[in-house]
DNA sequence: CACAATTATGAGCAAATATTCAGATCTTGA
DNA sequence: TCAAGATCTGAATATTTGCTCATAATTGTG
């Protein structure tokens, strides 16, 4: 009925180290359930139960059951951003191959943790404006990224590096997502190996 | 609290017309409104409004909620594999790049229709044993075709065939996926171009 | 130790939604 | 034509679930 400003800030700052614990307990219980279940499934009363509190407490901390998703979604994006521009920073190796070889690797760490909790982060967030907006952006970021890569790379022989750009990001975020995944993950160090020798044989054309 | 043998059958076969068409017509409204409001909000009162008929008529041919999304998920399944199996009954092509295109064409016709709902249903129907089981199925028998297939074809140059060809699977499915969706879907022509390319040239080593 | 601030509790409310069922309506077959 | 079976209806009920709030327990502080 309001204009629905729904709040997504914490209600209350922890302020003793004990509520700071709580917090953690609260999202960490809530990425094993929200992989387990699903968004839907993943029910508020479900998560204070297996972080061993009351429901009561979890909603000290967040106002409502998108905030906590809404967190979590945050900080894998953080983290991930963070990595990625720590290793854009120092210079990148020559060969065009062990740009790919990086790229990989950086991906597969990323979802060592727990690939089931991201599928759903990005599947299912996609509720809130601001996470949409702010994983779209991401996204576009790494294509262009890659795209000037794929442009002034020597080794490289391609066309159309707009569409191969897009092709090269889809195709690492989301094969290494699912192959990495239950049941029967690839071992992640073949995984590496085909996957780069694909993308390198790829533009090299 | 019972063993929860839930039901997917259809509680009543349709023996009337009128019956069947009722039928189609739940299964047609359902396909909307899931795509266009997911699952979870994807409400079987809404299903059967948009249906034109009443939610008891739902409850007549469904045993739950459940049950709609499988039949859905369960046509797609044997339109799929209907249409491969049409497609490997004949004589493939002999170069490895006009198979792999064949493939990448099968994969983009399956999607085309309804994109939103073929995610909708990839992402949810694994609540369900018999249905994941299924899904599961299906891609093992392609990743074994595919193998056999790398394995015998004079063309290709690859150590590791059982991992590649995992990764063939995984990255024509997904990219073909995500590349297609909203928002700014790529070029069907091309998006099939720059994959036959990527996957020809990493088969060939 | 006393007192306030912070944190935790969990029964229960309200809204949304799945599902039922008794009765109305339609179709079929003799 | 007409009864029996099939189908349809939708208000009513059952269930689920996000969330609140009055109260209790704990912690920090002077």
């Amino acid at each position: 009925m309001t204009p629905d400003q729904r709040r997504i800030q914490p209600r209350k700052q922890p302020r003793q180290v004990r509520a700071e614990l709580t917090r953690q307990r609260i999202l960490t219980a809530a990425a094993h359930v929200f992989a387990d279940h699903g968004y839907a499934a993943g029910t508020t009363n479900r998560i204070a139960e297996r972080a061993g509190i009351s429901i009561g407490s979890l909603y000290q901390y967040f106002p409502n059951k998108d905030a906590v998703l809404a967190e979590l979604l945050t900080r894998h994006l953080d983290d991930g951003s963070a990595a990625a521009a720590e290793l854009l920073t120092g210079p990148l190796p020559g060969p065009i191959e062990e740009v790919f070889r990086v790229f990989v690797r950086l991906t597969v760490e990323a979802h060592r943790d727990d690939p089931h909790l991201l599928r759903m982060l990005i599947e299912q967030a996609p509720r809130s404006n601001e996470l949409l907006e702010r994983v779209g952006r991401l996204k576009r970021t790494m294509v262009g990224y890659t795209r000037d890569l794929l442009d002034g790379h020597p080794e490289v022989r391609l066309s159309d590096t707009a569409t191969a750009a897009r092709l090269v990001i889809a195709t690492i975020e989301l094969a290494v997502h699912d192959l990495l995944a239950e049941p029967d993950p690839i071992d992640a160090r073949r995984l590496e190996d085909e996957m780069v020798a694909m993308l390198t044989r790829y533009v090299r054309g």
